[in-house]
This record gives structure tokens, C-alpha cells and sequence, in this order.
DNA sequence: TTTTAGCACTCTTTTTTGCCAAGTGCTAAA
DNA sequence: TTTAGCACTTGGCAAAAAAGAGTGCTAAAA
């Protein structure tokens, strides 16, 4: 190495710093003009070529082709990594951040399912997608409510130490004015600010349309709809918020040629990334249903997608609905198959909890 | 469901049958020649067209143009799924392997490389691995040797529990016979079937050495180098096959131009998958070595992962080498960044020791 | 009445062709 | 030693042409 650092010469060292790293960031061929207008190298283009072409000679780049720019050569890269690049800092304030990270812990319930998705992706060679619902940890800060029409208003709401702001627009079977809704906000924020979904019951309900009544000075009917429907979005959407989505597998997605389309691919991907979609069309099923539901392609589903299947089943555990388990895959999957799969986890797993599941018991880790 | 049923004939639902089942297995539009020379269905092409242009118009099946086959439609899957599926078996032979799958418990040591890799991975944008070694988890059921030529013969060995069959080529610096590779065969099966690499100690090749020499009768220095290169292959492949290796993050491949060739995407992936490779890569690296380890392009690597750069480092808790934790991407990788990562990561984790992770008062399985 | 063979037609896919832009290497001048 | 200028090469792209696949319809056969 420091050999190399002898032969070549400093405004070498420089141009090939300069193209290693411009090739970096755009990962195409970098030229000569490029490295003068860009990358402010203070000579000119011929220059930079002359330059260039004895980098190539000595092996430090290379053409891709005749009239492109050049790239590094992998000697090139080694040069790079072992002289030119720039110290990084080891330090930096992430740094507690990753100890917290490192040593994160997981409930049993969350093994269990992380352990199911595996094995569900693994069987079924498709991607597989676990979902826990945790809405009680959510609560919301804030509630404002916007007047549309007589039939419908927005709620918009501010969760407690998640960044997202939740909007849902509620449609009405009855007539409302903009009091009413104006109205309606001071009671939610009275009533809901600060409560979690556990929190929300008969007796807050009917507190609630008391205040609500008395406020806007309607009649029963109205101030209760309001307040239940009301409620029902709220609820629906703390259980959105407290949802955590897992996948497994995703790269099994790779063998299917409808996702040979590379634009299919990402848009399924990131899809999958964003999470926010999966989960609003799966937190909306209900919880205590023990069916396998089948999607196929935009029925009921987020837009983005179609062409894809979603088999999805709740999975209980000591007779409560633990969270729920799901196979992604092109709308042509081995249904049959991934049927079967799905119900044998979720049957095995219901079997679990007489065992070694929750309880627990006492020594915790044992290597398999 | 049971009104579609009614409507259908009973040739119409066997053809729709056909057509689903051929396009789950194609992934292509059927046609109807098709049907009839791979399907086995026993009316002419015409007919069946006819059949599917009224199906079509029912709208169970749909063209994607005017000269392609048929696909099934959403409201085709559905009635697929509904009626037309045949019963699958919940009952498999797997179900008890998938208790054991399920309720599968990581060691500490694992969860934190898992945790690494996680992080890892979510801080560099790359696709992050980690790796396991545990050598001591194998055995040789048994050993077959093979002379090649007087310099070089091959080790067969039979790994206890494990499928893969795994061979050997020892290169030698002086001269044997085919009658000294048969009776190292033998010295080879009595001493070191069933041993774990624990079991490999100096007693016991001193034996081995004593026991071959008996056998041809030779002097001290072969039989001694004999043993001695032989046991070094036995020590590595019991490396080999007792790592462990696990990736995260490998959609992220997806964002970078070099793997936009799905091509290359493939390859880099199946190349993941295989694991195989990545081990025999990276498990030669000594494992007492604490530097980052930077494999750039085909540098030591394996073939197939041109184009991607390797950087790797070995992992310690309370001075022991528990693992390894690495990350690939293109060569035009933000080397800076990575190194960074990797250096911060490697040095939280050997602060973990003091606090939760190996102490962990009595509960701990000893891991290793 | 139902089934089948045959053929024209449509639409996609693949191949071919020609052109343009990018970037180089080289020569000659500064 | 550096720079400007120009001929040359080559990949990428778009339009055009050719090839392939499968349908729908008509008319004959069962």
C-alpha cells in the first residue's frame, strides 16, 4: 500500500479520490467533464484524461466502455479503502441509542409470532407477515374536529409520542351543523385526551353524551350517535396506530415472475415497507374472528395491491387473540398449500399455551 | 357461492379448474391448446374456446390482450377458492417438527448478533449478516480418504445428523502412498468419529500419530505431518458446518442500481440464500483477528459475488469471540459509513458484557 | 344440436435499423 | 506541461419490420 502511495502522484490521488467517490454517489461511469464542473478539479477536462488514462493503465480504473467514463477498478477501491478515504468518526450520538437497540428484549407473545412467520414464509415459500395489536399502549394528546358537511366531519388526532397525525373522515346517517362538531371536539378532548383504548367505556361513553348534549342542547338521538361513531373511529384508528407488522421473506417475492417487473416489485416492497397500508387493511378485520380470510387482489385491499393475495388468520392463545398471521404472494399462490400451512400454525400454535409459553416457568433460555 | 355453482356446467368449472391450476403453476396466460395437449381435456381447442369466451363473459377469466390465453380473474380466484380447491389435509407428518419450530428459543449470545444485524443493517442501508460459529455442535459419523497422486489426496467426511457430505483436497509438501492414505483412513475412523472439535487435543494426535506410524511402518516426520495437515481439514470443515449464518435487510439490495439487472439481483440473492459460500468466505478468517476485514469484488471471495464488497468483523464479549457480524452491498459502497457502523456496533456490544448479557444470574444456559 | 377444423385477424414480442449523445484519444497550439 | 479541438467509437433509444401466439368466426362434420 504505501508502495502505491509512492508511485502515484498527488493530483492522481486526488482525481482518483474524486472519481471513487463521485462513482459512489451516482454509481454510474464518471468522465472528465464531470470531475472539472462537479467535482471542482481545477484542471481541465484533457487534462483529467491524460490523468485518467494512466489510472486505467496502472489498474486503478476502468472503461465499462469506449465512450463512457470510467469507474473504479477493484484494486482501485482497495487503494481507496486503504488510503484515500476519510476518517469517520467512531463517536457519535447514536451511540447510547444502539446499546438500548442491542439489547432489546422481546416479549414471549412476540417470539411466538416472530417464529411463526418464519416458519409460515419458510413452508410456503411466500412472504409471510405477522401482526400484534397493541392499541392499549397508544393514546391520544389532542383532538380536533373539522366541520365538511351536514353528513360528515373529520377528526383529526394527535397521538402521544408518535410522530404520525391521525385524520379520519366520519360519514353520518343524520344531519349535523358546525356547532355540533365544535362542540363535539371540546367534549373529546375533555374525555379522550390521555385515555388509552382500554380506557374507553360504557360509563366514559354516557358521561360524555351527557356533556355533549348539554353543550350543543339537541336531542338524545343525535348528541348519542354522534359520540358512538365518534368513538368508533377513534377506537379504530388507536388500533391502527398500536399495530406492529413484522415480514419475513420478502425476498421469496423474487422468484415469482409477476414481480420479475421490477416497477411491480417495488411498488410491493415498499408497500410492505411502509407497513401503514398492510395494517390498516388487516387491523380492520375482527379480532375475535377465527377464520382464514382470503383477499384476493383488490377486494377489500390498499390499492397498490392488486395482483397479490393475502391469506390472513387471527392466532389465539390460551383463547385470546394474540395477534395474526398472513401470507402475501401473487394472486396465482398455491392456495391449497398455504391454507393448510396457516392453519396448522395457528392450530399448533393454540396448543402452546399449556406449555412453554407463557408461563415461563423458571430458566428462560434454553438453547433449543 | 352456491349460485355460481348452479350457473356453471360442469365442463365450464372443469375447464376454469384447468385454467387456474395451469396459471398457478405457469404464471402465464393459458391458451386452449394448452388445455388440451398439457391439461388432458378431452375436447377439441374450438370447443374450449367457446367455453372460455363465456367464462370470460361471465367474468371469471380475462384476457390480458387479444392474442394471449386466458388468466383467471379476482371473481375466477375467488370461485377457485371457494368451491372449486381441492380439500387440503390439515394434518401433515411436520406438525410435530412444527411445535419444535415454533417454540424455538434463541441463546443471548444470538439474540444480540440478531439484534446487530438489525441494526446494522437499518443504519447502513445495506443488507447486514451475522455469523455464528459453533463448531462444537458437530460430529464425523465417519471418514473416507481417497488417494489422488503422491502429493495430494481427498477427505471424505460423513457429518453426524447433518445431510451435506463434505470433501476435502489435502495438498501435502511431501510424498504418500495409496497404502498411507487407507491406513489414515482407518487411524482416522477410530480416533475421530464422533468427536466434537472440543475433542481434538494434542493427546490425541500424538495417539493418532503413534498408531499410524504402526500401521505403514513409516518414519516419525510423515506420519506427524500426515496427522497434523489432515486434522487442520477436519478443523475447518467442522467450522464450516457448525456456522451459523443469518441476513437482514436483503430488500434494501433492491435500492441500488447494480442489482436494478434483476440479473444480478438474482444471483447476489440466491448467493445469500445458498449461505453456503458466504460461510466458507468468511469462516476462514481467524477468528482471534479483530480487524475490519474489507472483501472488495472477487478479492478471496466467492465467484459469484462480483461487483459486491464484503466488510466483516469479528464480534467479542468478555474477551471471547462470540461471532461475526458483516455487511454487503456494491463495491460503491459508502465505505466511510460502514466501517463506522461496524467499528460502533462491535464496541457496544463488548461493553454489553458486564451488564445483561452473559452474567445474567442464574438462568442462563451456557452458551458454549 | 354440438363439436371440430381452418383461416383471417389482432396484438405482443423480438429483431433490425438508423440516429444521437457521451466521452474518449490524439494532435497541435498555447 | 497544459489545454483546445476534432475525429472516432460505442451504447442507448426509437421507429420500423418481422415473427409468433392465440383468438373468433365460419362452415363442415358428427
Amino acid at each position: 500500500m504505501s508502495f502505491d502511495e509512492q508511485i502515484l502522484s498527488d493530483r492522481k490521488k486526488l482525481i482518483l479520490k474524486a472519481i471513487i467517490e463521485a462513482h459512489i454517489k451516482l454509481g454510474e461511469p464518471v468522465g472528465s467533464k464531470y470531475l472539472t464542473q462537479e467535482m471542482d478539479i481545477a484542471y481541465s477536462s484533457a487534462t483529467i484524461r491524460n490523468e485518467m488514462a494512466e489510472l486505467e493503465e496502472l489498474g486503478y480504473l476502468e472503461k465499462p466502455h469506449t465512450s463512457a467514463g470510467r469507474i473504479p477498478s477493484e484494486l482501485g477501491y482497495r487503494f481507496y479503502v486503504d488510503s484515500l478515504v476519510s476518517q469517520y468518526d467512531t463517536k457519535t450520538k447514536e451511540a447510547g441509542e444502539l446499546k438500548k437497540l442491542l439489547s432489546f428484549k422481546m416479549s414471549e407473545i412476540d417470539k411466538i409470532l416472530d417464529n411463526a412467520t418464519k416458519v409460515a414464509s419458510a413452508m410456503t415459500n411466500y412472504t409471510a407477515l405477522s401482526l400484534r395489536p397493541r392499541p392499549s399502549s397508544i393514546t391520544i394528546k389532542k383532538y380536533e374536529t373539522v366541520y365538511i358537511d351536514s353528513r360528515s366531519y373529520l377528526i383529526i388526532m394527535i397521538p402521544q409520542g408518535v410522530e404520525a397525525v391521525k385524520t379520519k373522515r366520519v360519514n353520518l346517517s343524520f344531519e349535523i351543523t358546525p356547532e355540533d362538531v365544535s362542540a363535539l371536539s371540546k367534549v373529546l378532548n375533555l374525555n379522550l385526551s390521555g385515555v388509552n383504548v382500554d380506557g374507553i367505556n360504557i360509563h366514559l361513553m354516557m358521561s360524555m353524551n351527557a356533556q355533549l348534549k348539554e353543550l350543543i342542547g339537541s336531542d338524545d338521538q343525535i348528541a348519542e350517535e354522534l359520540v358512538s361513531s365518534t368513538v368508533k373511529s377513534i377506537y379504530e384508528t388507536m388500533n391502527e396506530l398500536g399495530s406492529e407488522i413484522k415480514f419475513e421473506g420478502v425476498n421469496r417475492l423474487l422468484e415469482y415472475p409477476e414481480y420479475k417487473n421490477l416497477d411491480k416489485l417495488q411498488k410491493m416492497i415498499s408497500t410492505i415497507e411502509n407497513k401503514e397500508d398492510i395494517i390498516r387493511a388487516v387491523s380492520t378485520i375482527d379480532q375475535s374472528d377465527d377464520d382464514t380470510k382470503i383477499f384476493i387482489g383488490s377486494e377489500n385491499m390498499v390499492k397498490i395491491m392488486d395482483d397479490s393475495t393475502l391469506i390472513y388468520k387471527n392466532l389465539k392463545l390460551n383463547g385470546k387473540t394474540i395477534g395474526a398471521i398472513g401470507i402475501i404472494g401473487p394472486c396465482r399462490m398455491d392456495y391449497s398449500k398455504v391454507l393448510s400451512t396457516i392453519d396448522q400454525l395457528s392450530e399448533e400454535i393454540s396448543k402452546l399455551s399449556d406449555l412453554n409459553a407463557l408461563p415461563s416457568a423458571k430458566n428462560e433460555e434454553s438453547d433449543e
